[in-house]
DNA sequence: TGTCCACTGGAAGGGAGGGCTT
DNA sequence: AAGCCCTCCCTTCCAGTGGACA
């Protein structure tokens, strides 16, 4: 019989003991190297919650990877396990006076939850009893959210802890209208409490924020600062010595490396995390018994192409036409363009694909996402007389990008203009 | 020193699309 | 069915601006 085409694959000896998740960022582990600290902060604060009392709102600010998340889900994990064990046996635990069952986590990513509504909506639903319709994801007044979220918090007595993670997001979106009613909730509910953590990589997010809100958000505050070198080996260190069976799986040199080349981008654990998982698939795929240094820059590289690949495929066409006029305008030989000049290049690929160009005062704005995404770097410059305006340069692989956007079948035709382009070039030549 | 260019970027508002309410 | 809500994407309008140049 011929053999099945996993067969080989499922039968390649794996360097992994089994959990490959172990060295995915989400993962919690028993331990948090070098941040046992603000553990210990924020184990202090929430403790309120166990004995039926709000805790203070609590700001934590830090860039990514620095182990904001990781701390505020690991006591969440402490509080469930607490439950657990509450429930389990007999157990009698110091909380007794208030029942630990009663306190109630919602966690929040305000990156992928990012209107005032979405919000609401998502807080609610978590509180879903057998009385209670879900709340759906559009058509009920903004009023009428907020009052069944109300009525649901409040159903019976219990201390809410809600996490808005990546919080900057939402403000910088939606403003702070989110925050406005969740910070005055306590004084609208009856027998339940409300605490709030807030989350954000940047510092300066609350000067937009209503002065109000801002002193009741700030309750306590805390900072993560990134960590250095050393500190990344230590974490990958656990990790690596959860997830494989042997030591010799791995280079000593791999986890220094993989530590430094986070280091060097502001101490990102998730970073850190990525360029070792990424590493070791790559050596696994190549037959390696173990991982080297060189696996972790081919890793660094691919990490970095699929980012980019990854954005320019979920841009929106008109971003994708726009970054494609770029590109195009600079295998022409332009180095710098200006607003105007990616304007009637983008108005060109616009007529030869078909479709309606947007006005340049919404291309201003998609020139202005797409540095945002990294994909172009775009810096307001000063040409005197001739005027003041953009000056933009691709960041990506430009060969590479063109061909990502030419995947696109809605664009199909733009694909003729860089034949047409080709062919002139050859004729110049 | 004032002018002027080529925009920048804020504000307001339209309308489509999703859905609920009466 | 008509009227409403919320979000998203976009247009229109326009005051503001940095710096070369007359």
């Amino acid at each position: 019989m011929e053999p099945n085409i996993f067969t080989t694959y499922m039968h390649s000896k794996t360097v992994f003991k089994g959990d490959k998740d172990i060295l995915r960022p989400s993962y919690i582990p028993e331990q948090l190297p070098h941040r046992e600290e603000y553990i210990h902060d924020m184990a202090s604060i929430m403790v309120t919650a166990l004995s039926g009392n709000r805790p203070s709102n609590v700001l934590i600010f830090g860039k990514t990877g620095t182990g904001k998340t990781a701390v505020v889900r690991y006591l969440e994990r402490e509080v469930e396990r607490l439950k657990k064990e509450n429930a389990d046996s007999k157990f009698q635990n110091d909380f007794e006076e208030f029942n630990v069952h009663r306190v109630k986590y919602v966690y929040i990513n305000c990156e992928v939850v990012d209107t005032h509504y979405g919000v609401m909506k998502n807080i609610g639903n978590k509180f879903m009893s057998q009385w209670s319709e879900q709340i759906p994801f559009t058509g009920w007044p903004m009023e009428k959210v907020y009052e069944s979220l109300k009525e649901r918090i409040d159903e019976e007595p219990r201390v809410v802890v809600i996490i808005l993670d990546e919080l900057d997001k939402l403000v910088s979106k939606s403003g702070d209208s989110v925050l406005y009613h969740l910070s005055k909730i306590n004084s609208e509910l009856k027998q339940s409490k409300v605490s709030l953590i807030g989350i954000s990589n940047n510092l300066k997010f609350t000067e937009f924020l209503d002065p109000r809100v801002r002193s009741r958000l700030g309750e306590e505050k805390l900072i993560f600062p990134p960590y250095n070198a050393d500190q990344l080996q230590d974490i990958l260190a656990e990790r690596v010595n959860k997830a494989f069976d042997s030591d010799d799986v791995m280079n000593d040199d791999v986890i220094a490396l993989c530590a430094a080349l986070a280091a060097q981008e502001h101490g990102d654990a998730r970073r850190a995390l990525d360029l070792l998982r990424v590493a070791t698939e790559i050596a696994e795929r190549e037959h390696c018994r173990s991982v080297n240094t060189n696996h972790v820059y081919k890793a660094k590289n691919k990490i970095e192409q699929d980012c980019v690949r990854e954005a320019v495929i979920t841009l929106p066409t008109h971003s994708k036409l726009v970054m494609y006029a770029i590109l195009l305008s600079r295998t022409d030989g332009h180095e710098k363009l200006t607003t105007g000049e990616v304007y009637a290049a983008y108005k060109e690929v616009c007529l030869v694909s078909g479709m309606d160009p947007l006005t340049q005062r919404r291309i201003t704005d998609i020139i202005s996402e797409l540095d945002m995404l990294g994909l172009v770097n775009a810096r307001v410059k000063s040409f005197g007389r001739r005027g003041r305006t953009k000056e933009i340069q691709p960041s990506v692989p430009e060969m590479e990008t063109i061909r990502t956007i030419e995947e696109d079948e809605s664009i199909e035709p733009v694909k003729s203009l860089r034949t047409f382009q080709d062919s002139r070039q050859m004729k110049l030549m």
